[in-house]
DNA sequence: CGGTTTATATAGTGGTTAGTAAAAAAATAA
DNA sequence: TTATTTTTTTACTAACCACTATATAAACCG
């Protein structure tokens, strides 16, 4: 065991705690005392394991990618439209345990100015998926499983704006039946927009 | 004249300049010296004139909402499709003056307890705003100009999640074409939505 | 045991927040 | 002019913000 005094509290449960602060409050919404609450520590001892509230944020941040990629990775789905559905029907699918919608889109859409950093943060998160989106369409298409006829990178764009739309809606309160019917909305647009020829 | 000193500054300008700051730091983003500044006046001048900071928001988004349909109401394009194009480019083709983006999304997806009536209060102009898309859609059905399979209510959420996720992008800095992209594959499929059978 | 190291709890720091008390200033009314 | 009404300016408040100095407690090593 490491010298010195152990650690009184688990550092994941207590970044699991952090991120559903910051998922249904956001970034700025939450403040210290909110967290040191939830997490059952003192602000010394949450300084002393995470930094400070930006570095908290970063780590829930992280944690919040692992466990989405590892629960459901759209990106693995074995067709460029299983992905589209994987992607859609997974943010429609609220879990009841978790705060609704996502958390890039929900932890700061605009902020003071004192915390840019953190909405840029989210921004390249933000852009970050929807560019692994692209490359997966892109491959698809390579493998033929997309037709020359369609944009990855605009089908990307779509895909991301539609669950970013879903997201906005859950935060809203509307219901998982609802959001479904907005995911299968987009689905039955999928054979469409694979051509991305001017007009049609 | 009104008796009583009058009033330095006119209230629609000083409601412009907090319009825009709210719009783009968010509700809780902006603080009172944010709004004295850019308004150019005092504290008291300003709780004297709109109450709090709540009521300064509120009058900021009535001014937003009326403003809005005075320039761009996409309820009163002649069809359904129209009004799908007129909804969805207007969101895309951001004014380079104002803040990209939409008001009621952008002031506030989450906040902190003490701003939870200002986060419900955008839940329900939300909600009306895709109210009123449904009502023009069941008016266009019942004319005709909408075929008995489309479902006003699915089509009116379809089309604000889509605004909503062009709103989350523009926030985001893409650029006014790439918006224009998503407006146009959300109309490329719109022949595609028109019908709400269970699967296609 | 003592010495070292790390985490803890207590109690604060300076800065910012939304909002105001009080008095002076600028208009009208008589 | 004087009285009245309303706005303006200045200076301020209490509460909260993110953050930390200090001392103590709990583990290890030798």
């Amino acid at each position: 065991m490491a010298k010195g005094r152990p650690r009184a509290f688990d550092m994941d449960d207590a970044l699991d705690k952090a991120l559903k602060l910051f998922w249904t409050k956001g970034y700025e919404g939450t403040s210290l005392s909110d967290l040191t609450q939830a997490m059952g520590i003192n602000p010394p001892s949450l300084y002393a394991a995470f930094g400070n509230k930006e570095g908290l944020f970063r780590q829930a941040l992280d944690r919040y990618m692992g466990e989405m990629a590892g629960g459901c990775s759209a990106l693995n789905a074995p067709t460029a439209r299983g992905v589209a559905e994987a992607l859609l029907y997974g943010v429609a699918n609220v879990d009841p345990e978790m705060p609704p919608g996502c958390l890039l889109v929900q932890a700061a859409l605009s902020c003071s100015d004192s915390s840019e950093t953190v909405r840029q943060e989210l921004i390249d998160r933000r852009q970050g998926a929807e560019d692994a989106l692209r490359e997966r369409f892109e491959r698809a298409q390579r493998e033929g499983d997309l037709p020359p006829t369609a944009s990855p990178v605009r089908l990307a764009r779509f895909l991301t704006a539609i669950s970013q739309g879903i997201s906005v809606h859950a935060a809203s309160g509307v219901g998982r039946q609802e959001l479904m019917e907005i995911a299968d909305m987009a689905l039955k647009a999928w054979p469409a927009i694979l051509d991305s020829s001017p007009t049609s």
